[in-house]
DNA sequence: CCAGCCGCTGAGAGCGGGCTCAGAGGTTGC
DNA sequence: GCAACCTCTGAGCCCGCTCTCAGCGGCTGG
């Protein structure tokens, strides 16, 4: 439903109320404690609009542009800390929009965006000053974590707990280490597997549908059917859950949750 | 399409006689204490009926508009902080009304409807941003429920107690997690259990009659009888009241109350 | 005190949600 | 270019959930 181009139109949304959206987890904040603030640039509104609801949520201040010229515009007003970069755009391209940027803002924090066949070479150069990028298509946790690593790293980021690590009771994960031990022990995980599990302790305690999941882990263009999920639900609690007691539960007709053993 | 009449069942439009705001627990307002605000966007001019009754009852702000061009000009107006949407509207798409929709005001909440049969059983992004979504035929405690959610998780809401919890004695439920305890026991409720007790602690020691449980509890399409009620009380009595002093009292003629102990 | 009704509960059928296995296709790394 | 791994599809099975039916008991009005 999602991925329908509509390249003519340019989109640019008004003034946002900074107001705290998101569950009832701490937002990463900017060192005043104020909101971070978020430039999302890309020519697809559909695309833009699924983006800058996902960074809202997690409570940041949040405007999108559809090409160079507006991002360049945008940007000069709202100062953002970090900017969500289509490479492909249909005025410039990404890298000079960069540098207009730059001279903006130039310790702004970037994460380009980038068709997998495209330019992958010319971006390796780039993410060396310490912006990322991910690849199209993509999937929403995916864009947010590396994000809130880039900012985190950037030190422009109040660390609202302890860092690049998420607990759940025993179940430890860092995000940056991509290492996931429960009560101790490592366990190994594919990508798909850690991409479902860093959701569910993001939201530990709640209860996650299906669909909510297939949202936020899988890449907007997946098609596919619910059905997933639940294989995915099904190879982590064999890794994660293998023998100890459960923390992975289904509820039946509503979805699933994580939670700490016992209580 | 929309509940054909029956006379075991009344639709809420009747229960919302001119009391103001419905049962006797607090409203949830808006943070400066006026009314939330909500536009219903559907184009079943019924069951758009049917919606903003119940919402009306819950104390809120309702409006309606049947196609997405009214739906922005009404929002225009009125400002509203959440909009239920029908995902399937005459004019125009879900996407494109929900941009219109952000660029009247970011931080809306939306809840979109959409048809269970159809080929869409997965929206891509639609929860991405916080916001949720429910398939027809809904109940309507799960409209009022997830707006609620929407609501209060994107703090647009004043926390009129403890949140995401409920509490009738010694009967706690929280709906994030959907968990039930009684006495600090937990107790597992099937689905409509679930959303049958949640109507019953949501009217505390008001008695409810089966017509009014079948209105809020089952989907409006439902076609069996008031003997199901019965049904899902014996049930949840089991679990609930299970050698307990019990909470769930008959009143003959009338219907059924939820009421702490004691007293 | 009896008849009739209302409400309660047991049994069970049908269905659909959820889990698992097997395998195809694609991708990565050696 | 091969092997290992990862991701996803399809099929089958199981079981929990929902609802219908039917019988019973207790309340209530005559």
């Amino acid at each position: 439903m999602l991925p329908r181009r509509r390249p003519d139109r340019i989109l640019v949304t008004e003034m946002n109320t900074p107001r705290p959206r998101g569950p009832g987890r701490p937002a990463l904040t900017r060192t005043d404690g104020t909101p971070l603030r978020v430039l999302v640039v890309d020519d697809d509104p559909d695309l833009a609009e699924v983006l800058s609801g996902a960074l809202r949520y997690e409570g940041w201040e949040v405007r999108t542009a559809g090409d160079g010229a507006s991002a360049v515009t945008e940007a000069r007003e709202l100062l953002p800390d970090a900017v969500v970069l289509d490479v492909m755009l249909p005025d410039t391209d990404g890298f000079a929009v960069l540098r207009s940027l730059h001279s903006v803002r130039p310790d702004v924090c970037v994460l380009f965006l980038t068709a997998r066949d495209g330019v992958e070479d010319r971006i390796a150069g780039i993410t060396a000053g310490g912006d990322d990028y991910v690849t199209k298509p993509f999937s929403l946790e995916e864009v947010v974590a590396r994000l809130r690593g880039l900012l985190r790293r950037a030190g422009m980021a109040r660390q609202s707990e302890d860092g690049p690590r998420l607990t759940v009771g025993d179940l430890v994960m860092d995000e940056e280490a991509r290492e996931v031990l429960r009560g101790g022990e490592l366990v190994e995980l594919s990508p798909t597997e850690f991409e479902l599990l860093r959701f569910l302790m993001r939201n530990p305690r709640r209860v996650l549908s299906k669909a909510q999941i297939l949202d936020r882990v899988w890449s907007y263009d997946f098609g596919g059917q619910a059905h997933v999920v639940e294989l995915y639900i099904s190879y982590l609690r064999r890794k994660v859950d293998a023998g100890r007691p459960p923390m992975i539960h289904t509820v039946r007709g509503a979805g699933y949750v994580l939670k700490p053993v016992a209580r």
